[in-house]
RNA sequence: GGAGGAUUAGCUCAGCGGGAGAGCGCCUGCCUUACAAGCAGGAUGUCACAAGUUCAAUCCUUGUAUCCUCCA
């Protein structure tokens, strides 16, 4: 056989690109497995705004791992890919575009404006597609979707109006939180609070009666217009008396009441609070509570409106309350003005100042909906990785709030009502009308809102597979396996897409839910353009390979925690793929002139038993970390395996065979080489896709593309205990050995005269008489002697010892007797330590009593190892003193 | 105000009831014919603080401190 040539040094850019179009163009994404069951997952859609960041490339490269682990069980696999359409995010980038222009959307128009949004998309959708591909990611393409694409669209229409039907759908005034610069309702959870610095405006508001006056605190006097009571807390002795007094409301002719209302803070401010309903949640509730007049003071771009005194109309609210307070100070109604911090809310998108805001818009009635995603939790149909996060999706669930689902946009999915002109009913059709069915005029109109986003988002485990059709798919793949999503969108989206699938399917749209952290910088800081601290995942594929991009996101994703990373992080992975490169191409330029010979496991010996079980043991770990999730354990699985145990010891241990093995020793040891190598690729593969597919492709015995191989599993056959426990102690003696030949400062080339002396429980004679030559190597002899017996001289040799052994260097230069002298005497402080503290347990009546009996038998074991380094390292000392 | 998380080696983080770990960095020595993106050896920690439970606590409980996140 020839030798197969590797290049010297591992580029992942000679190989990626091609393999992923192998894969691609050879439908190894697609479903095919033949076993039982099924494993599917959707993608969480990326927005077709922007590029995917690294937080994306954290969500994608795992759900790669854990989808191409299970193809590689053989189950039919399914990965759906898609895009969402993103509802604000996209139409501000088409409104930045124009306003660049000196454009307004209203200028275009809706049909002009969502031709270019479409525009928009299709140029982001082929970014991000080519960034997944670059990633590695095995999804099955022909199954992609949009949320805006006709299939997923008619599910939005089932929806809504199955909704409306079941009496869930409502529309009504509200009190939302309405951003005057994205002209449009928010939900509650696309607002972010900020603590900001403010001020606290004591005003006086004298009663009518002319009795004096009552101080009420507010952060935004300017409301004040929209005041249509005072409240004080019912059980507030201070305020005795004064409900249902009458005040005169400042600046207008308005006059007040005092209202009674548990609500009030007694703490707050002066424990008087004026009562704002159109323009404060809580005096909302407040206002329903007690039959309260609502008076909407603001107009839709956030200015005052014709309910306020004429001289504060069409200001921004920021400067009405300069006028308004100033107003109020020139006619003495400022008690005093305060510092105050305060929550403020802000657009998520862009960062303006949220009003509360009276408007009619759409709710989704959320309270039985919510109830049954509750029962899924109960019931145990998901499940929550890490676990913790179960609470937190109660909590949220136990105090539903409707859904408000209207937003004032033009890019989405239309309100499927219409409105008749002439008859004034109102129409929801899953089919465009052109006509009205009650009264057959075609003077009729769409509502001119669209859906919120999630409200197709919510959709996607099913609409994706076909929903509201009975699809093959749907049959086949739902609900899907796992979902992979970071923690800050489980209410946005992961809450909302249990809540519809059971409503619309009657089932959980997947089992296992599995939270990642998010990316961070390695000051914990959200990566962010202004800060200038983002890592950009295509630079790093660029600069280290796809390979070095997952597994390093794979190794530091510990259980939903946080990942902080910076461009050098990705040296890790980059240096494990160099190494699974280079032991390849060693082992490889060994097959020239061998042939693969057959072998069983009587063939093997010790070592190869070792590097069997320890494969072995690899594979279990990996299988359990993976069911649990735990993608951090399962990397640092295969990295010790491959890099710790095959390469540093067992392909090290080959070496001399392969250069001085007669043919048939050569030839057995290449192919159990080749036969890990091949199975090593296999484990690997979920890991560092390309760079195992690449190699695989190269092994003499390859049986085809690795990607759809059989993941290695446990093998009760290849436990091999006692030649584990062989092969740790031969480990040991090497490390003896050259911990001792460093600490004496001998070269590398200078070969030295070892003595290996056992004693009585030394398991691994065997192994070391077989391994003569490997531990003379490793440990630098010039000659290896083992002294069973006990007997041969020691005179002026340097030792060390180990569990059942003692080691003696025969050195002849002049050694540092006295700093040998001193490293023993920290072995027998450590040693005494140890001893010291299991002859305390051993001696305690009730460690014996109830302890488990394994932790007495450890205790006794490590007592006996620490006597017999204290006995050991005394005669050395002695030994060494004579030199 | 409520909830959750974090606090372990210089840095980033695993571990989680019985002798403190990884990667990076650092020190020493090696271009040993796969890999200097490598090899070998080495140093470094009152496992935040305080009580409690336990035969035994880095790990469980409670409290404290500091930091972060989410919700109101």
């Amino acid at each position: 056989m020839k030798a197969v040539e590797l290049s010297k040094s591992y580029n992942p850019k000679d190989f990626e690109e091609r393999i992923y179009a192998y894969w691609r163009d050879n439908g190894e994404f697609k479903p095919r497995g033949g076993k039982e069951g099924h494993f599917s997952v959707v993608m969480p859609p990326p927005n077709v705004t922007g590029v995917l960041h690294m937080g994306h490339a954290l969500n994608n490269v795992l759900q790669d791992i854990i989808v191409r682990y299970h193809r590689m069980t053989g189950v039919p696999t399914l990965w759906v890919p898609g895009t969402d359409h993103a509802g604000i995010a996209t139409q501000n980038v088409v409104e930045r575009q124009l306003k660049a222009e000196g454009l307004r959307r209203q200028d275009l128009g809706r049909e002009k404006f969502l031709e270019r949004t479409w525009q928009v998309k299709d140029k982001h959708h082929a970014i991000i597609k080519s960034q997944l591909e670059k990633m590695g990611c095995s999804c099955d393409w022909d199954h992609e979707r949009f949320t805006m694409d006709e299939g997923l669209s008619k599910a939005v229409r089932e929806c809504f109006v199955t909704l409306y039907e079941r009496g869930l759908i409502y529309k009504g005034k509200y009190l939302v939180n309405y951003c005057p610069k994205c002209g449009t309702a928010l939900s509650d959870d696309e607002v972010e609070y900020e603590s900001e610095p403010g001020k606290l405006y004591h005003v006086r508001y004298p009663y009518s009666d002319g009795s004096g006056y009552i101080i009420v605190a507010t952060t935004r006097p300017e409301t004040m217009f929209g005041d249509t009571a005072v409240a004080v807390h019912p059980e507030d002795d201070r305020y005795k008396g004064v409900v249902g007094k009458t005040l005169d409301l400042p600046l207008t002719d308005r006059k007040i009441r005092i209202i009674a209302d548990s609500f009030v803070s007694r703490e707050f401010g002066t424990g008087m609070v004026k009562i704002t309903p159109a323009h404060d949640p809580n005096d909302f509730e407040c206002g329903r509570r007690n039959n309260l007049e609502v008076i909407n003071i603001l107009n839709p771009d956030g200015t005052l409106n014709e309910n306020c005194p004429e001289k504060y109309q069409g200001l921004p609210a920021v400067e009405a309350r300069k006028l308004v307070v100033a107003d109020l100070e020139a006619a003495g109604y400022i008690e005093k003005i305060e510092d105050h911090a305060h929550e403020v809310g802000h657009c998520y998108r862009c960062h303006t100042i949220i009003e509360p805001y009276l408007s009619d818009q759409w709710f989704v009635r959320m309270k039985s909906l919510a109830e049954k995603a509750l029962e899924a939790l109960e019931k145990s149909d998901i499940v929550f990785y890490p676990k913790r996060w179960e609470n937190t999706y109660q909590r949220w669930m136990e105090s539903i709030r409707d859904w408000c689902i209207s937003r004032q946009l033009w890019w989405g999915h239309r309100i499927p009502v219409w409105y008749c002109k002439d008859c004034g009913k109102e129409i929801v059709s899953r089919e465009d009308i052109t006509e009205c069915p009650h009264c057959h005029s075609h003077n009729i109109e769409q509502d001119s809102d669209v859906l919120d986003t999630w409200f197709s988002s919510w959709l996607w485990p099913f609409s994706t597979l076909g929903w509201p059709e009975d699809t093959e798919d749907l049959k086949k793949f739902f609900p899907t396996s796992a979902l992979v999503s970071a923690y800050d969108i489980i209410f946005f989206w992961i809450s909302r897409m249990i809540m519809s699938s059971e409503e619309f399917l009657g089932k959980a749209p997947f089992r296992d839910i599995v939270i990642t952290g998010l990316v961070r910088d390695k000051q914990g800081r959200k990566m962010s353009k202004s800060l200038g601290n983002g890592v950009d995942p295509l630079l790093i594929i660029d600069q280290y390979g796809a390979d070095s991009l997952k597994f390093t996101l794979c190794y530091m994703a510990a259980q939903g925690q946080d990942v902080l990373i910076d461009n050098d992080s990705f040296k890790m992975g980059s240096r494990f793929a160099n190494k699974i490169w280079n032991a390849t191409r060693f082992l490889l330029m060994n097959l020239e002139g061998r042939e693969l010979v057959d072998f069983s496991i009587s063939d093997l010996t010790v070592m190869d038993k070792w590097i069997y079980s320890r494969f072995n043991s690899a594979a279990d770990e990996i299988r359990k970390a993976m069911e649990g999730y735990r993608f951090n354990d399962a990397a640092n699985a295969v990295y010790s395996f491959f890099w710790n145990d095959l390469c540093d010891w067992y392909i090290e241990d080959t070496k001399q065979k392969l250069l001085s093995g007669s043919d048939e020793e050569k030839n057995l040891q290449i192919s159990i080489l080749m036969d890990l190598l091949e199975k090593s690729m296999r484990l690997i593969h979920p890991f560092l896709s390309f760079i195992s597919e690449e190699i695989y492709q190269k092994l003499p015995n390859h049986k085809g593309d690795v990607i759809v191989q059989h993941y290695p599993e446990f093998d009760s056959n290849l436990v091999f205990a006692e030649e584990v426990e062989k092969v740790e102690s031969l480990k040991d003696i090497v490390r003896s050995c050259r911990s001792l030949r460093s600490s004496l400062q001998i070269a590398p080339e200078k070969k030295i005269k070892v003595m290996l002396r056992t004693g009585e429980g030394f398991k691994a004679m065997d192994l070391v008489k077989s391994e003569k030559g490997f531990i003379s190597t490793l440990a630098g002899a010039s000659e290896f002697i083992i002294d069973e017996t006990g007997c041969e001289d020691t005179q002026g040799a340097v030792p060390a010892s180990g569990a059942g052994y003692e080691c003696f260097l025969f050195v002849k230069e002049a050694i540092d007797v006295d700093a040998e002298i001193r490293k023993l005497s920290t072995e027998i402080g450590k040693a005494e330590k140890l001893l010291e503290g299991a002859e305390k347990k051993l001696g305690n009546p009730q460690f014996m009593n109830n302890a488990k009996a394994e932790a007495v038998e450890k205790e006794k074991k490590k007592k006996a190892e620490a006597l017999e380094v204290i006995e050991k390292s005394k005669a050395h000392i002695e030994l060494l003193k004579s030199i």
